[in-house]
DNA sequence: ACAATTATGTACCGATCGGTATGATTGAGA
DNA sequence: TCTCAATCATACCGATCGGTACATAATTGT
């Protein structure tokens, strides 16, 4: 019959601008006052988009890994690079975006996982946040157990424990960067890990 | 002149409890509502024994400090044991620490400074577990360059990132507990980690 | 026994939390 | 131009936030 009155704002922007909010205070500690102020819109606004605190830290999560997380995969893979170039050019990127950068220091999974263990956050914000955060650990046991190079070095022996090695090393970057740790203190771990793993 | 009436709680133990909830919650995620549950006490008497939710978060992370984190240190420096034996038997005591018991899962200090690195906790607060956060750094800063075996493997030469990768490693051992990998599971990255340092 | 002192429980303070009702404003189709 | 649908800003909802006033209960020295 009839379209209304436009949106104000661009919807892709003000999900970005809510990853942010998101990133820098965690779910919980991200107040509506926090997501309406960064996202340039108003709560009205904001529940007519996005629906409500809880689907708009969804639409932001699935952002943060599509945008931020899952792009960075391909260094891991880049053909013709021997596997230690590959995960140390992985890694690299991964302590740039911690430190560098626009956005805040620190890992927006790695935080929230750790905000939800004090409970309080509700049942699909969890599983959104569950689900993104076992994406690098089945990302590298992955690498491990098919990579030509990985199973000549024997790495696919123990896949899981290597993956876990690296994963754990990324959480703990992730925590260093979010205290304030520079990249080039934080890039010489890299050198530490890669000769963990036995390259 | 005259003295009033007892206290009907135990301080030690009430600080105690307090700690517990600031290592499950945070200090913002802790709410004064969180905190009288868990020391068994109501506000007035909190605020009069305490101080308000800032002095005792001081006090609860100083009694982490010295109950739960300086202790396990002794293992580093445990006389006729190879420099490998002791960090091995460090590492073990502080994701035991961080994965079992009846305390949270994680680390205390760990979760805090993600938390505070989304500002609005307030100044004190930050001083203190700052302190406290530089403690492990200078801990193994100080076994890479004094300790005799540490010299003459070559571990002062590169003192201060040989002790930043194992304090990355322990933040993020810590973030993993805290996401619920158990114990056997976050044992195997310590021999990932002895080697990643040489030894 | 009395007075002085300290701790306790209840009830409250202004501010902020996540979320919403309401009415004015804007734009598209007829 | 008129009507209808959708978005906007403001103001409000009950609940909870950190913190406190106040009256009562318990302990001590005189």
């Amino acid at each position: 019959m009839a379209g209304g009155r436009k949106l104000e704002f661009d919807k892709q922007k003000a999900l970005e601008a809510a990853m942010e909010v998101f990133w820098k205070k965690g779910y919980l500690g991200a107040s509506l006052s926090d997501l309406t102020e960064g996202m340039g819109i108003n709560k009205p606004s904001l529940y007519a988009t996005f629906g409500n605190k809880e689907a708009l830290f969804e639409q932001a999560t699935h952002h943060y890994m599509e945008t931020c997380s899952k792009p960075k995969s391909e260094y891991l893979f880049e053909p013709n690079t021997p596997l230690a170039q590959r995960i140390t050019n992985y890694l690299k990127v991964i302590i740039t975006g911690q430190c560098e950068g626009p956005n805040p220091k620190g890992c927006y999974i790695s935080l929230c996982v750790a905000e939800a263990a004090g409970e309080g956050m509700p049942e699909n914000a969890l599983k959104t946040l569950n689900t993104a955060a076992g994406y690098a650990s089945e990302l590298f046991l992955h690498l491990f157990e098919t990579d030509e190079e990985a199973i000549s070095l024997g790495l696919n022996q123990q896949a899981a424990a290597n993956a876990r090695f690296v994963v754990t090393l990324m959480n703990g970057t992730a925590a260093m960067a979010r205290a304030g740790t520079p990249y080039d203190e934080l890039q010489t771990v890299i050198q530490n890990a890669l000769r963990g793993l036995g390259l």
